[in-house]
DNA sequence: TTCGTTTTCGAAACCGGTTTCGGCAACAGC
DNA sequence: GCTGTTGCCGAAACCGGTTTCGAAAACGAA
């Protein structure tokens, strides 16, 4: 029973503030506060002291009272763009889930705006530092030269990217290294036997994009294939465009025997494109993939492709982005992680005719 | 060309206080607080003097600042339980697409959380309101009885369901009423010839749960067809579940012809179901469901199921949490929306064999 | 015991806004 | 011409914290 004044049931009990601390401790605020804050000038005894009455008595501190002084807010701020391709949209959940579980850990909060284009983004991005709802950003699917890095880096901004770019300056980041997927990707279907093997890219301008195709290239080299610029289809994120990616691949003269599709979401589309040609995925056709959405279990036959944890990527972003707050350089805030390959049904040896 | 003071080339221009803007005018503080404000004691002449010289100087108030003095944030809570059933996990994209965008439009932002279970979700909505990080909540997925209503509706904290309870004093919603669209899904296939319909019930102790339920009986009431228990499945969510729902309707001596879904993440299992037992959908068994996840494209046929635009939803959520932060009543902030049939090939015309 | 440190805390300024209060000037009414 | 409003703005308090500064008290060394 906490020794509430003399109201006798009112609803909401009136919050306790720092003043009403110190008074009941017989001290001044500010020695409150500094004993809250573990300041070196409060002796041990004093400082348990405040502990437990603040314990007892449930205060918490106004997150904008202590703003206004420290200039921080504790929040992360993120700009989600959902318009263009909406390929990324399963990943949102568990996007959100990692960040702000590693937030919640450190007391910090997720603050999340949506756009429809990169110019909104940009307005987001500058009501949100402006009017300081956020500390730092989070900036997802990074482009090789990002408008947003450079907004941010001009106003001093903390940022981490999910992404790598161009420009490195100041730039933290946590990236996952799809490169390195997508090149084995291709070593795996050489290995089966795959002289021919088609590539569908990410859409244009994005930093992972350019990389997977590098890997592609890459794992063409480290097999021994030569790259055949016919191989490369047009850029596909979704359904329909890796429909059609996947058919100027079949209708050459000389198809590949195996694609590889930069997203999963183009994979989709591949599926159709063979199913309408007659040839069977995993026998006639091998294709493997990178992302790993739900849909692709639901595929016939399930989709070999690399899973990405997107919920551990965004707790690792939030945690660097905390870091970068609180003060790290951003070039001792830069790591890299791998996707898992899970090896389903849609791809297997060359078919002999080839 | 803003006149800067004489810093050559800062990178990060000095941001512009109220004070400053204050002096730029030959006013004082207050006074330019109240211009901005709208307040009525300033004059006509000396408001548009403030307000395009705030323009000019590129001031905006610190949201902090502000709230400390005024007691709003201007931010919308959200607490998002991830853990147990990942059948809403495709909305959330949506749903916050639509959240924050009406939350910008009126110059709010949207902070959210994710929890993992109820006691982790109210121990956010506590540290959450204590700080004040936001100054109203979003309930989603509301259950009949439910603990994050009477923690806030105690703390005299304003709230908006998405969804419906039992108790709905100071209870503010928007929600689809799905129960219609059940019983609609009913009458369809009894027009169809369907004399035996089966139900999947969704997670038990959620208002939508209760109420598709109950859709299903007035659908079959109204049709006039006897209610049979055994056609009542066990709860289902996800594909799993769903198909061990559907399997055990199909086993039956007499069974059904027709299956109703409460949710689109169960129809994935019924499919397996029918597939297993070399029923065909839309023929065989007749299948509608209720979401419109992306998925449902997918699936051969497929599937008909009632789609609910959860962007619009949002959108709708956070004009009534901000009307109501802003001191609407609640009884004057409660409204139905429907969702829109697709009417697709998993459901046809009852088999003759009936 | 005395003097210089060190420890510990109170007092007050401060952060950047909002709100209250009071007074001056302009204006109307008689 | 004098008073009573009204319009408009300055001055200052205020919101709830944090941080600085200085002084009293405790402590150690000589």
């Amino acid at each position: 029973m906490q020794a509430c004044g003399d109201k006798p049931r009112s609803g909401a009990p009136k919050r306790v503030r720092l003043v009403d601390l110190a008074a009941q401790l017989g001290l001044t605020k500010g020695t409150v506060s500094r004993a809250l804050n573990d300041h070196p000038d409060i002796s041990d005894r004093t400082r348990m002291r405040v502990r437990k009455a603040a314990e007892k008595l449930g205060y918490r501190p106004l997150s904008h009272a202590q703003a206004i002084r420290t200039g921080r807010v504790r929040s992360l701020g993120l700009v989600l763009q959902v318009n263009e391709h909406d390929a990324h949209r399963p990943f949102v959940a568990e996007f959100l889930a990692g960040l702000s579980q590693a937030a919640s850990a450190e007391d910090w909060t997720l603050t999340v705006a949506t756009a429809s284009s990169d110019t909104q983004t940009l307005e987001l991005l500058d009501r949100l530092t402006a009017e300081k709802k956020a500390d730092g950003f989070i900036l997802p699917r990074t482009k090789l030269t990002d408008a947003r890095i450079d907004f941010l880096r001009m106003r001093d901004v903390p940022f981490v990217l999910y992404g790598r770019t161009t420009d490195t300056r100041g730039c933290a980041w946590f990236d996952i290294e799809s490169e390195k997927s997508i090149e084995d990707a291709v070593t795996l279907l050489a290995g089966l036997g795959h002289h021919r093997i088609g590539f569908v890219p990410g859409a244009e301008g994005y930093t992972y994009a350019k990389l997977r195709h590098d890997g592609y290239l890459t794992g063409l080299a480290r097999s021994g294939l030569p790259h055949d610029p016919n191989l490369i289809a047009a850029p596909a994120m979704a359904r329909v465009a890796g429909a059609s990616a996947a058919a100027t691949l079949l209708d050459l003269s000389d198809p590949p025997s195996a694609i590889v599709c930069s997203v999963d979401g183009a994979a989709l589309g591949v599926y159709d494109a063979a199913r309408h040609r007659g040839l069977k995925i995993g026998t006639d056709l091998s294709v493997i993939s990178y992302d790993g959405i739900p849909e692709t279990t639901l595929l016939d036959p399930p989709l070999s492709t690399y899973r990405v944890d997107t919920r551990a990527a965004g707790a690792r972003l939030a945690e660097l982005l905390i870091k970068r707050c609180r003060g790290a350089a951003p070039e001792d805030l830069r790591e890299l992680g791998r996707a898992a390959f899970q090896s389903r049904g849609s791809h297997g040896v060359a078919p002999e005719t080839s």
